[in-house]
RNA sequence: GCCCCCAUAGUUCAAUGGAUAGAACAAAAGUUUCCUAAACUUUAGAUGUAAGUUCGAUUCUUACUGGGGGCACCA
């Protein structure tokens, strides 16, 4: 309700401005003049009017023209309080009464972003690994950004589905499945006590050494490394399972579903503690004929054409691309073909949806590029709407992570000792000795995935972020513990402000650092928005960090329960409450847990 | 060679063309008979270089330097 009010308060102001300057200077200023923005951190004030682009019609100094304006919404503006000048900006302050009315009747809030699934429907995908090796650090960032920015978009009133293409097939799985036949004597996840998605991986790099280990002996008896890597033995088992496979041999089909099967058991427990979810799974076993269908049958309208080897292409080259091949000599298809296949089936599947997001690295940015110019030129009409939701690379301080060379940063063990930290530091404190032990597990796991979550989510997805292994995650200043801990610090509050008996604010002056915390609740719905325009949960981040320091500052300088002054309490618990809930709704919207206690 | 992205304190990150470029970590100092000190309050420290557009540029344009990525009948 206050909220409209307020609106409707900037718009009256536009329009003041806008009259007097019609009648003093003979001409109103066109609206992109009318600058109205809050107010910057260190000065004084509730928003903020540039007068810079004034100047030119009022002829006259920045600062002569804010005073006037100044004194002239003092006395027409009920809600302003004051104004100081600095420079050409002019500061206005509301009145305390303005802020507490606005807190009386701040209404949930849900009433106050888009209603939910108002706004249509969208597919995220996210995650999309190979099923040949663990998840490691870059596909947290990636699972993590999708699931956070799926949930804010959620909450600016579309309907999500979460998705991932599976990749299923191809040479990498088959290297894994041909080292586990002649290496594996028959091990199983049940029979190691391996992880499923570990054990498969530990082939693959059984697999990768064998490789090397044959090309080595070949260039030895006078190959060229081109060759030796082409006539290595093991790698042309590989490729003739790969074939097989095509087949649809049922001996290689059947080993396949296992061992896919194992991966996905062990991908699942890993999902399962970030905390991330699917609506819908497509595999891309099941998508890369369709692709090829679908291509095939848009040969004669000339959008893709036939070489002579019997290859297909799209000639992009009038779109400022390349042409690109969707269709081996062989017949066998590449990624793109199968991105075109999933593409076509979700809309199938989920005709409402107006738009695809792929979360997947900036290292793909042509593809997507291609993709999406493809689907334009198949006619589909969302296909313009498309987004890659591109960001950058996690890199170690050595560079670039590399399976090979073992230098990932493997997911389960990371999250595994983030926990482990949690641990040690809340064992410190000695705050939750009387919690029971299944309660302490979970909320050093809660802890140890907020730091991380927190971490990862707090850069620009956008730009390539570094992690260094020897300086573990932060637990204080800018962390998501950090958070946690002043939701908690709350909570505590809460409790105790049940006990107190609420009265209607009485008229007074409010502190400064009191309505910083309450701008800030008050700016939520429109961080909401801004993170879901752009795409990034590192807005949402920010903001939240914002909000916090602002309420630590707050109650840190001042006492919230006073036997003398209940009209105040009451103000500064129903400040808290809804300082505690907004940040309990952004850190939902994380993927992080808002404890109780900590 | 062609194309794309990035460059901010010692380090990791912020800043719809607006103020005195914000934080955090690391460094130095202080705050607990009081609601959780994983906190709060101070101090010191940065826009790669050179032009241009603008009343105003970290932000837009161009060149240069340095770093990353992409240009496969790989995935």
């Amino acid at each position: 309700m206050h909220l409209i009010i307020y609106k409707a308060m900037i718009k009256g102001i536009e329009q003041l401005v806008s009259k007097v300057f019609q009648e003093q200077y003979g001409e109103a200023p066109i609206a992109e003049s009318i600058q109205i923005q809050e107010t910057r951190k260190d000065f004084e004030g509730d928003f903020t009017i540039v007068v810079f682009p004034l100047v030119r019609i009022a002829k006259r100094k920045p600062e002569e023209v804010a005073e006037t304006l100044g004194n002239l919404l003092v006395n027409n503006v009920l809600e302003i309080e004051k104004f100081n000048v600095v420079k050409g900006f002019l500061n206005i302050s509301l009145t305390s009464s303005f802020w507490t009315n606005w807190l009386s009747n701040l209404s949930s809030i849900n009433s106050r972003l888009p209603k939910a699934e108002s706004r249509g429907e969208l597919m995220v995908e996210y995650s999309s690994p190979n099923t040949n090796k663990p998840l490691h650090l870059g596909h947290i960032r990636n699972n993590l950004l999708g699931y956070s920015v799926s949930e804010i978009l959620k909450s600016a009133g579309y309907k999500v589905y979460k998705t991932q293409i599976v990749n299923d097939r191809g040479i990498h799985i088959c290297k894994s499945m041909i080292a586990w036949e002649k290496f594996g004597n028959g091990e199983t996840p049940e029979s190691s006590g391996l992880k499923g998605d570990k054990l498969v991986g530990k082939y693959y790099v059984a697999f990768d050494k064998a490789y090397k280990a044959e090309i080595l002996e070949l260039t030895a008896s006078g190959k060229t490394e081109e060759e030796a890597k082409k006539e290595a033995p093991i790698i042309q088992e590989a490729q003739a399972m790969l074939m097989k496979w095509e087949g649809g041999d049922e001996k290689v089909t059947q080993l396949w579903e296992t061992m896919n099967a194992w991966v996905y058991a062990g991908f699942d427990k890993t999902y399962a503690r970030l905390g991330v979810d699917f609506d819908k799974l497509y595999y891309e076993s099941n998508t890369y004929l369709y692709g090829k269908d679908k291509v095939t049958d848009n040969i004669e309208n000339g959008i893709f054409y036939k070489k002579e080897d019997g290859s297909v292409w799209c000639d992009l080259t009038n779109d400022g691309l390349d042409n690109k091949l969707v269709i081996r000599a062989d017949g066998t298809t590449v990624y793109m073909t199968q991105d075109i296949g999933t593409a076509l089936l979700r809309l199938e599947d989920f005709p409402k949806i107006k738009q695809l997001i792929y979360t997947v690295g900036n290292e793909q940015d042509y593809h997507f590029k291609v993709l999406f110019k493809i689907l334009e030129k198949l006619g589909y009409s969302w296909a313009s709407n498309c987004y890659h939701l591109s960001y950058g690379m996690v890199d170690l301080p050595t560079g670039k992570m590399k399976s090979r060379e073992g230098t990932v940063v493997d997911a389960d063990d990371l999250m595994e000792e983030m926990s482990q930290k949690a641990k040690e530091i809340t064992t410190d404190l000695g705050k939750l000795e009387d919690l029971e032990e299944t309660e302490k597990e979970v909320l050093y796991n809660s802890i140890g995935m907020a730091a991380l979550k927190y971490f990862m989510l707090k850069v620009d997805p956008k730009k390539k972020m570094l992690f260094n292994p020897e300086e573990s995650i932060d637990f204080n200043g800018n962390t998501g513990p950090f958070i946690q801990y002043t939701h908690a610090r709350i909570q505590a509050i809460l409790r105790r402000g049940k006990e107190r008996k609420s009265v209607p604010f009485d008229e007074f002056e409010l502190e400064e650092k009191e309505k910083s915390v309450l701008r800030l609740v008050k700016k939520l719905p429109e961080i909401i928005e801004e993170s879901a325009v752009n795409y990034s949960p590192a807005v949402l981040c920010n903001y939240l960090y914002d909000l916090v320091k602002a309420y630590n500052s707050f109650y840190q300088s001042m006492p919230i329960f006073d036997d003398e002054n209940a009209g105040q309490e009451s103000f500064r618990i129903e400040l808290t409450k809804q300082a505690g809930e907004t940040i309990g709704f952004c850190l939902t919207l994380l993927g992080i847990n808002a404890p109780e206690r900590m």
